[in-house]
DNA sequence: CGCGGCCTTGCAACAGGTTGCAAAAGCTAT
DNA sequence: ATAGCTTTTGCAACCTGTTGCAAGGCCGCG
């Protein structure tokens, strides 16, 4: 009836190739540190027995000496839109070509900032990387405040950052919406935002209203209550009670394909009676049939970024908050009328 | 000129914690273990100091004397299909209520599994988790005669699986595609599936396969390199250069998608001249444009399932492999010819 | 009042590595 | 052969928690 305390199973521990070797235990662990002070001929030796034995080190172990786990969390809280999966993909790779392991924490709408730190610290992560647009900028102070070197992506406060930042100009990347449709000739403006707590969600207001304003256009707004096709839907049903525009700027293009099914549903033809220009370029912005003109995120930068100021972080804690504003660019497809000549 | 070794902002440990309350480390072990014996009032001043400290036992430096990290390996090698962003959103909801801690590897098209393996031992992963429908069974059998417990989601060798698995029945929802293309009155028929050496495409085309040559079915059939837009888009191409058929079944929705542009692009109406059916049941199969008839995954059930499975298996790694096949179930929309009455 | 038994607590060993220090070994130059 | 250096190696302490064991405290009961 004794129920087996450990698995029988135990892992070889260096130790046990240390025997097999013939050397002390701390002759194995320089063997595997690179630049310690191990003759060619005794590494060779262990690292024959290693292998043979099938060990590798434990870094758990190591990091209670060394400090370090090589372990970052990564803290999101949409699963929903599509365009993250592109970023946990160049997040994943980018961490792994580093040596760094993601440990993933997925936020629940009600989860605290203290429960997610938490869940981190048990595991000593050496850092943690917020990927959210919706997060409020308390979040990352939470962490920073209780020493856990942090690092935001997709998010920007307006003024200086609390933490180190990537992500695109926000304001910019609204002028650009605003003049790509005023220069196709729409005057008439609406602008479909995600949540409205959500920084990147104004921040893009702001841009596009500005240079609207500026070059006599009007602006009506909404904000959608998530970046997700329904809520896109929902929230343009809802605008067009007030009357409609001659186009509208989507802060995502799961929105614009959310509000172009309400639009058509109304009767209405995109591109023939109402321009929509989408934000992300995600993949399906250029499928047939939905075939979306957008202003396109360089993720791949952006995240590379917010990785090389994690890595920078982690080294220098003390490292002075830089926020990374990346310039978006126009993909044009067929969601607005042809340009004036 | 002096290098700190160690960051200065040293965590708090449980000896910290200890000398605050007064008591040994032992108590405060104790403390945060559940059912150990710690008096009341004891327990009560330890968990005072502790949140005054900010105090959160290491779980990694535990696992040296409990065997167990409650960190499990998530492996996957498709970032590019929607379809996982819920997966993943799923299994790390799922494990965090467990109290388990997922570690992500994305898996390169070449990466040997060796090396992933050596990845999650590296960390001493309780377990891992493939999800994957194209990684060959040879994966899981390299991990598992590791000694590291692995189940499989999503992927189903034809026999008696080397390791516990969860999925749906891929040849009866080939079965259902068929019979359901059949009673619409389609007699020629095409399937499309993913990587030809992926499992699920070919046993959704042998249950297909099956039941359309039994109703007197013509069948003919491709893969396609990806499981993506553009790979089916392309394959749907050279399909049609062998004629066309009345109807077609996509083992995708993502692939069904690019197939309809093909076929559009083509001059076929979907479905006036054509019909496609699709599987997965992704959310963009829904939109308005899309609109796809498809075959629905019970996905929660089937992340339920295979976590229960994982942790059945920590618990007891000798436990006998076994695979649990969901049902999967027709979502009538608009992308087959109304039924003959 | 004394004794047995239970609950609580601390000691010390241990988990798997890392690392400062000093001893041992190898090498060169006299 | 010896002194003087450098390189290699092992010892032992340490990182942070856990746990078996035994000692101490407290209780009730006779």
């Amino acid at each position: 009836m004794a129920i087996p305390l450990r698995n029988a199973a135990r892992p070889i521990t260096l130790r046990d190739v240390a025997r097999a070797a013939g050397v002390s235990a701390s002759a194995v662990s320089r063997a595997f540190t690179p630049g310690a002070s191990v003759a060619p001929a005794t590494r060779a030796r262990i690292m024959q027995a290693s292998a043979t034995l099938g060990f590798a080190p434990n870094r758990l172990a190591a990091s209670l000496t060394t400090g370090r786990t090589r372990l970052v969390g990564i803290v999101a809280d949409d699963f929903g839109n599509p365009f993250f999966l592109r970023v946990f993909d160049l997040f994943t790779q980018g961490l792994q070509a580093r040596g760094l392991r993601p440990l993933l924490v997925n936020l629940q709408p009600d989860t605290p900032a203290k429960a997610a730190l938490g869940m981190l610290r048990e595991y000593a992560v050496d850092a943690a990387i917020l990927i959210s647009g919706t997060l409020p900028t308390s979040f990352a102070r939470t962490f920073r405040d209780a020493g856990l070197p942090v690092t935001h992506c997709f998010a920007r406060a307006n003024a200086r950052p609390d933490v180190p930042q990537s992500g695109i100009h926000d304001a910019a990347a609204g002028r650009l919406a605003a003049l790509t449709l005023i220069k196709h000739g729409y005057r008439s403006l609406g602008y479909l935002g995600g949540p409205e707590q959500s920084l990147p969600s104004r921040n893009r207001l702001n841009g596009f209203q500005a240079e609207a304003v500026k070059r006599g256009a009007s602006v009506i707004t909404a904000f959608a209550p998530a970046w997700s096709f329904e809520a896109g839907r929902r929230t343009m049903q809802t605008m067009l009670e007030q009357g409609r525009c001659d186009a509208y700027f989507c802060a995502d293009d799961v929105l614009a394909i959310g509000a172009i099914s309400a639009l058509r549903d109304a009767g209405l033809d995109v591109p023939g009676d109402v321009g929509v220009i989408g934000l992300n370029d995600m993949e399906m912005a250029g499928w047939a049939g939905i075939n979306l003109t957008t202003i396109a995120q360089p993720v791949a930068d952006i995240v590379a970024s917010c990785i090389e100021q994690t890595e920078a972080l982690i080294e220098n804690p003390g490292l002075e908050p830089e926020a990374r504003l990346f310039a978006a660019r126009l993909v044009e497809r067929g969601t607005l009328r042809p340009m004036q000549p």
